[in-house]
DNA sequence: AGTTAACTCATTTTT
DNA sequence: TGAGTTAACT
């Protein structure tokens, strides 16, 4: 990349006044040109506390406040770079009064919510809430409630899921709840119902920048214009053709409408590529030159030709992964660096990294599986993160239920059912249920007393963590909840197995360290975080989902899906399992009307643009001649993409110089295998 | 209550 | 193919 930014890019950079629609090409430096945008405003005089610089991910929120105190130093700690969903919560804390949310309401993920989704529609059936699950969040990101979905609901099914939803608003209020899409929605119904908060927010920000824009839902969309009104100048930068999340309702209709809400809207393309050789564009460019267009883009390389893009045609998936592991051994050779880490792997759908781990155990190259369960997701995690929550939040039902069990104190189903239809009939929380007097005619003595013990030991956390600053004060205080509910030996007494069991206790050290860490130093150093409370980290856990990363990257081949490649380059890459019913995917249950199917292909032609793009030097994409699907063998045709992709003929045929290019690349590896230091393996053609 | 045996069913994933 | 869950035991 060069150290002054091109035409294009200072275009989007100094149109500082109106709206501003960047079309950013893959390579094509996007997050530099917000980063510069963002220099560029405070140059201009604008307070960095004014500034919004919105994500889709804590990770690229991560990255550009690192990239934008790189450019602007100390001044970037004052800018708001978060994500959509930290922003929602920001909104709610300050005004969400109104909507009868206090201040310390929780957050649900969305094993949460699934089990309130059971409860609300009776049913055991974790499929059949999934379901509920996934409708009642596209009705959000669509902008509707409960009541707007009921009324506009035309079939029973429709009506079904409305009438679920509307028991699930009703409890997370009850809750001080809220779930990952009202973060978007309520703030979006607060801005939009009273004037007066959405004329402060829009007061607060004198630009705001939004990143992936192409990604944002309807309600996402709405909420952007809300916080900008009529008058607050903002940048979206994103690209059409790397849409990739329509299945979870981001929708491109927002790119569509934007020329129409601002038609003063300066439009900006990036094409200029940094990142491949031509050859490798040449081929995304092909592939994507078969979609409809929205705003036709051609990336452009300043690389040189490079290396021909390569059509691996393999004779199943065993064989797929053994020429991909082939294949890198052989370029690792030649390229004489020596960094596994320069390689990826990419693929449809997760089970597919099976056949390659396999492979590259097989032949000792370490690798990496992306995405995965995330830290916060872990049990043990989560259980800590209740008693929090409920520390936090008294009305927090499903938080108390989720503390009282970790570790099992005696106290049963029988119990916790009784007790909650005690709560339910006074209208009040599981927590506050605990004090009532009453309460000992519906449960046993011993069970009154043990909810009773739970209820002092909670009140009493809460207490002293709420005075409790400062790292080392956190840490103790940390270890000293934890030895008193006698956490470690709850996980001992799980019956996993040892190993799992202390694997489990390392990740509770380290949260407690983390938290202890987010709690700063106490001295009044004059960091942000220098005077939460532990308190105050609690609240906002559920928005986090990675740990810092333990370890600077270490040197590992990566296995991804695209969509989680997105935003991600590798020297080397190969596409793996091109074939059509899996790139594009089609679906076991074929319900296909043309115009959705089109679509469907669109979205899946994107998604292949998305992972050749992810390449700088070398792309090979493999295709599986029969694969097993189910449980039989069957034959497979080549993904239309590979055709799409337009390459030399010489590329696409069985290539007489890729088996041999295999053969060597066989050899060299035994060479090295057999004798530690012999010559150098070199292979020429 | 806890453990095993059978049974089912398979995209993509962030917050 | 395997994971993850339910149902039926002990």
């Amino acid at each position: 990349m060069p150290v002054t930014l091109n035409p294009a890019q200072n275009e989007a950079v100094n149109h500082l006044r109106g709206p501003c629609l960047v079309l950013a090409g893959a390579g094509s430096g996007k997050t530099r040109v917000i980063t510069h945008k963002i220099a560029r405003l405070i140059q201009s005089g604008v307070e960095p506390r004014r500034l919004a610089a919105i994500t889709f991910t804590n990770k690229a929120a991560a990255e550009m406040r690192a990239r934008a105190r790189g450019l602007i130093g100390a001044r970037a700690a004052d800018v708001l770079i978060c994500t959509f969903h930290a922003l929602g919560v920001r909104v709610l804390r300050e005004d969400g009064a109104e909507l009868g949310l206090k201040p310390q309401f929780s957050i649900l993920d969305s094993d949460d919510t699934l089990g309130l989704l059971k409860d609300c529609g009776a049913t055991t059936d974790n499929a059949v809430a999934r379901q509920w699950q996934w409708a009642i969040s596209g009705l959000k990101s669509a902008g509707l409630n409960a009541t707007a979905a009921l009324a506009r609901a035309t079939s029973a099914g429709e009506r079904h899921v409305a009438q679920i939803m509307q028991r699930y608003e009703e409890r997370l209020s009850a809750y001080q709840s809220v779930d990952f899409d009202d973060l978007i929605a309520l703030p979006l119904r607060l801005l939009a119902q009273h004037d007066t908060i959405a004329r402060k927010w829009q007061g607060r920000f004198a630009h705001v920048l939004i990143d992936e824009y192409q990604d944002t839902n309807a309600a996402q969309y709405e909420l952007l214009k809300h916080l900008v009104g009529r008058a607050t100048p903002f940048t979206a930068v994103g690209d059409d053709d790397q849409s990739i999340y329509g299945w979870r309702g981001a929708t491109l209709d927002n790119l569509r409408c934007l020329p129409v809400d601002f038609p003063q809207l300066k439009v900006i393309k990036l094409e200029q590529n940094y990142r491949s050789t031509a050859a490798i564009l040449e081929a995304a460019n092909s592939v994507i030159g078969h979609n409809p267009k929205l705003f036709p883009k051609r990336l452009r390389s300043e690389l040189g030709a490079g290396e021909a893009v390569r059509v691996l045609a393999c004779d199943d998936e065993q064989n797929e992964a053994q020429r991909a592991v082939q294949r890198m051994q052989a370029l690792r050779q030649t390229s004489g660096k020596k960094a596994w880490r320069d390689f990826a792997v990419l693929y449809r759908a997760n089970h597919q990294a099976r056949v390659f781990e396999q492979a590259l155990r097989r032949a000792q190259i370490p690798y990496r599986v992306s995405g995965g369960q995330s830290f916060f997701e872990r049990a043990e995690i989560k259980d800590l993160c209740a008693w929090l929550r409920l520390w936090v939040n008294e009305s927090d039902d499903p938080a108390f239920l989720r503390a009282i069990a970790a570790p099992k104190r005696g106290i049963g189903h029988q119990t916790l059912a009784r007790l909650g239809e005690f709560a339910a009939q006074s209208r009040s929380p599981l927590f506050h249920a605990l004090f009532s007097h009453s309460l000992d005619a519906v449960v046993t003595r011993r069970a009154a007393d043990a909810l009773r013990e739970f209820g002092r030991e909670v009140t009493d956390l809460r207490q002293r963590a709420g005075a409790t600053h400062g790292v080392g004060a956190a840490r103790a205080f940390l270890a000293e909840w934890l030895a008193g509910i006698g956490y470690e030996q709850h996980l001992q007494g799980q019956a996993e197995g040892k190993a799992l069991a202390a694997a489990r206790w390392d990740n509770v050290g380290d949260f407690c360290d983390w938290m202890a860490e987010r709690c700063g130093d106490g001295a009044g150093a004059p960091t942000r975080r220098a005077d939460q409370s532990l308190l105050d980290v609690a609240q906002t856990i559920a928005l986090i989902t990675t740990l810092k990363e333990r370890e600077a990257d270490p040197d590992v081949v990566t296995l991804s899906t695209l969509h989680a490649a997105k935003g991600l380059e590798w020297p080397h890459v190969i596409l793996a399992g091109a074939v059509e019913g899996l790139l594009p995917f089609v679906p076991e249950g074929e319900d296909t009307s043309a115009a959705t199917d089109a679509l469907r292909v669109e979205e899946e032609r994107r998604l292949m643009y998305v992972g050749i793009t992810r390449a700088r030097l070398t792309l090979a994409v493999s295709w599986p001649r029969q694969r097993k699907k189910r449980r039989q063998i069957v034959t497979t045709r080549p993904s239309r993409f590979i055709a799409e992709m337009a390459l030399d003929q010489a590329a696409t045929r069985e290539d007489p110089r890729a088996r041999l290019q295999a053969l060597r690349a066989e050899f060299a590896r035994r060479a090295a295998d057999s004798e530690a230091p012999a010559s150098p393996a070199r292979v020429v053609p």
